[in-house]
DNA sequence: GTGGTCTAGACCACG
DNA sequence: GTGGTCTAGACCACC
């Protein structure tokens, strides 16, 4: 379910955090459905329990998920982040095909990369 | 020619890097031109010439620059270094593309965004 | 008649000893009336028996309530009590505004915002 | 500076970001002026330097501070803020005064309570 | 020196 | 069992 790339640069609680808001953006995890649990996720993935705590609340911070002392912790499916998410996204892209123009990439070799994303099947991983 | 900002999370030495490469594969630095001394960009920006130094120095291990001792640091102007970024862009592109549409974002609406890019004039930032 | 927030980060025994002492301060309940039982509140909330023995005994160890073996429980209205309790809600106005008026609140506005309260009509919640 | 206590029933990283937030907000630190490193503070106030961490972590992500890594953590003071916090304490004292007028305080009352802070002189602790 | 991340292990409150 | 807080101590990147 999380794969943890110790290479990257980016922490791993950070890691965290983008894989689970991926899931939950994409609908790939159900609302009010339970998480792993602290302890549990961070045996599975042999790291300490800390670390998978500070994701967890960076997540509710962030409005993907609510925990309740001794219950849980709980996807929170609010759909006004997935609305801000995909602006952000649009934006991202915005910038980076913007950088490609200045650096000599033409019009239709954009396209043929967008055209191309939306030939291939979507897949859940 | 360049501005840093200090309350971005990216170290001084990485947003300078980034500035130069920038301005090199964008063309607007031509080849074989003279950087500024570490000293005098030292000063300019009113950082640790430590700082700068580094910065010249990751610069010259990504093929940017050349450095010649007791004369300066000059642009390097390696079109494999620009081919390969134009790759590198192409793939985060893509990366981006894919996560939207798993999100839920139309063909036609990624389209547009390009279209809106490539319709701006060019302009240096 | 008693409304739990599970997103709530305070504990669930504690809002409905919140709810209770509300009630019981307001003169919503009147004195020597019987509350309901541990088992039938637990059922009604979906919750467990044990929370709400915990919040009963929490509203007995203040005074809001007493209990009788094999009878059940009762509001105490304890004249003391609400005595207490308002001269705590004037002691938390005084520094609230005490903090405002460090912040640079001017004394009209909040004169303006006591007014306000008065004016509308009482309404239980 | 900071006077943490051990009894309240909130974290003590909550304490110190509350004590900061406050200074700052009541203009007491004034803008970009450094704060105690996390280890000079956690020594002062003999805690784990994790906790303060933990803090000036909380204050950075709400706004107050910013900090730079191999620099320091500075005081940020945003106007913004300040007035949103403005706005919240309105709503609070308006919400405690609703309830003292539904435990029966007279409108007189709160406001000789408004008047009796608006004429002691302001101290800064 | 600075902030930032992580581990190991403990204790608490809650259900 | 659950999440939340804290300590002690380590290592890293940055300046």
């Amino acid at each position: 379910m999380i794969l943890l790339d110790y290479k990257d640069r980016r922490p791993i609680y950070e890691q965290i955090v983008e894989r689970f808001s991926e899931l939950i953006l994409k609908g790939a995890l159900e609302a009010d459905s339970q998480l792993p649990s602290v302890r549990n996720l961070a045996m599975e993935l042999s790291i300490n329990p800390n670390t998978i705590q500070r994701a967890y609340q960076e997540l509710e911070r962030q409005g993907y998920i609510y925990s309740i002392k001794g219950r849980g912790s709980f996807t929170a499916q609010n759909e006004e982040l997935a609305v801000n998410k995909r602006k952000e996204l649009m934006k991202e892209i915005k910038k980076k095909v913007g950088e490609g123009r200045d650096m000599g990439v033409e019009f239709e070799e954009v396209i043929n990369v967008v055209r191309e994303c939306y030939k291939e099947v979507p897949k859940d991983d």
